[in-house]
RNA sequence: GCUCCCUUCGUCUAGAGGCCUAGGACGGAGCCCUCUCAAGGCUUAAACACCGGUUCGAAUCCGGUAGGGAGCGCCA
């Protein structure tokens, strides 16, 4: 039998992280097992399902480059399918209709947490022949009423629910539209799902929906619920946590090979192993070794993975995604380095490629002023002597290439008795405007000769004036 | 309230009865390297929630306690 997972989000808001692990591991599992992964988007509360998080969703699975095998399907749909088997419940006397009232439901919610027990329909309208005039039913399904429900859950292990706990749900609504969890049966079963790989908030939910495919004749599939994804605080994900939508994490910088690789991590292990390649993950990931507990983000790990993935990646990529970043600045690339030598510039010295588009502006755009600090202690009457023997030495350079620039700054320290870092030090505040950059002599390099020395000029006139 | 789930360094985790004076990683601290910032190298602090039981022996098995979480909708 091949291996069928879905992963099934509600277009309610973006794909957050929580969500994307979710469907890392349903496209784990099913390419592990060269079987297919099931895009489906479950749009039945049309109040909150919005288009635009449809996109959202599509766009961040693109970004993370986990492709659907099938679907999207949209559960919106396959309403007729849903009525259809519906009919077929109560045909078979599976379910029922209930002409309860919504007020009449509350008062006995109500009177039952008032009595100290679960809140649950009591089944009045089980047995009940005629409908109630005036009154539009809604279909409520024929919970068996004594023995077990065991989930053996991938995860989680033997999990035993009495069928007495729980309650006939509602399949129907008076309105005719299918319920959530009736609709996540019929899909998994019309779908031809093996393993249903989502959140354990969905574990009580989970005898449900196999009492449901019993009822239909039809065997549930494995099960494995995932442990949530907590925020930094170890509290709840949510807006306050920041980056919530993944797509976010590309705007700050991220690359899709972290988060994925933090992702992985988050709730599964493979021994002490912490960096893995995708095919890596493809060929080691299993069910078996996902964790029970919920795991809280650690940003500064995501951060580390991103700053390892951006010093061993590949420079075209990184170079197209440094670009990207610099246009979002307004930085207008022309005219400057190639950003590839510039990416193995900087690559040792940015955790982001936002970081690192940030600390590149001074190679396109013209210095605006000195940063305050940094001119202060370097660009000072005392720095004269060695920016002016340098500019003599530099200007008739024959050879403006990073080695013989190295050799120049080096030979001139040693003639003016300095050490380098004296002479160094001025050269970078006057060529980049601060106190971090490369090491000078890439930075010069890159820079080029002409807006090198311009620069030097522009710093040794801004010393003369104070 | 009821049902279900969870509990190893701050965080992610290794650990499936003796290999554990509990290992790795991120972060922290310190040192080295160094033209800045980094990167890199070395060193270091830091955890089995608690209480009982089983066993020659428990982080690992069992029971309970405490603490977290989820679910209990004509939401998904």
């Amino acid at each position: 039998m091949t291996v069928r997972t879905r992963f099934a989000p509600s277009p309610t808001g973006y794909l957050h992280i929580g969500g994307a692990r979710t469907a890392l591991f349903c496209w784990l599992y099913a390419r592990h097992h060269q079987g297919q992964f099931i895009l489906r988007i479950e749009d039945t509360d049309r109040e909150r399902s919005t288009e635009a998080a449809v996109q959202a969703i599509l766009d961040g699975m693109a970004w993370l480059e986990l492709e659907a095998d099938e679907g999207p399907f949209y559960q919106t749909q396959r309403f007729d399918r849903y009525r259809e088997v519906a009919q077929q419940l109560l045909k078979g006397g599976h379910a029922y209709h209930c002409y309860c009232s919504k007020e009449e439901l509350e008062a006995m919610r109500a009177e039952q947490m008032a009595r100290k027990e679960k809140p649950r329909y009591d089944g009045r309208c089980r047995s009940r022949k005629e409908p109630k005039p005036g009154v539009t039913s809604v279909i409520r399904f024929k919970n068996p009423v004594d023995g077990q429900t065991v989930v053996e859950d991938a995860v989680k292990g033997r999990v035993v629910f009495d069928n007495h706990e729980l309650d006939d749900l509602i399949i129907v609504r008076s309105d005719d539209t299918p319920t959530y969890n009736f609709c996540v049966v019929v899909d998994d079963m019309d779908m031809r799902i093996t393993h249903v790989i989502r959140g354990d908030d969905h574990l009580n939910n989970t005898p449900r929906q196999m009492n449901i495919l019993k009822a239909l004749g039809v065997t549930p599939p494995r099960y494995a619920h995932l442990p949530m994804i907590l925020g930094p605080d170890g509290t709840k994900l949510s807006k306050r946590h920041g980056a919530v939508s993944v797509m976010q994490y590309r705007e700050d910088g991220f690359l899709p090979e972290a988060v994925i690789n933090y992702l992985v991590r988050l709730g599964w292990s493979h021994g002490d192993q912490e960096v893995f390649s995708r095919e890596e993950m493809l060929k080691l990931f299993d069910i078996d070794d996902v964790n029970k507990s919920a795991s809280a983000i650690n940003p500064q790990k995501l951060l580390w993975l991103n700053q390892h993935y951006i010093k061993s990646g590949d420079l075209g990529m990184l170079a197209a995604e440094l670009g990207w970043h610099l246009e979002r600045l307004g930085v207008a690339t022309a005219g400057g380095p190639a950003l590839e030598d510039l990416v193995k510039a900087q690559q040792e010295r940015a955790k982001t490629l936002k970081e690192m588009a940030e600390g590149s502006r001074f190679f396109f755009e013209e210095i605006k002023e000195y940063e305050p600090q940094a001119a202060a202690k370097n660009l000072t009457k005392d720095a004269l002597p060695g920016l002016e023997a340098l500019r003599a030495k530099l200007a008739t350079l024959p050879e403006w290439t990073a080695p013989a620039l190295h050799d120049a700054l080096n030979a001139t320290a040693e003639s003016l008795g300095l050490k380098l870092g004296k002479l160094a030090q001025p050269l970078r505040v006057a060529v980049s405007g601060g106190g971090v950059s490369p090491p000078i002599d890439a930075t010069l390099a890159l820079l080029g000769r002409e807006k090198s020395l311009a620069r030097l000029e522009r710093a040794l006139e801004y010393i003369h004036k104070q």
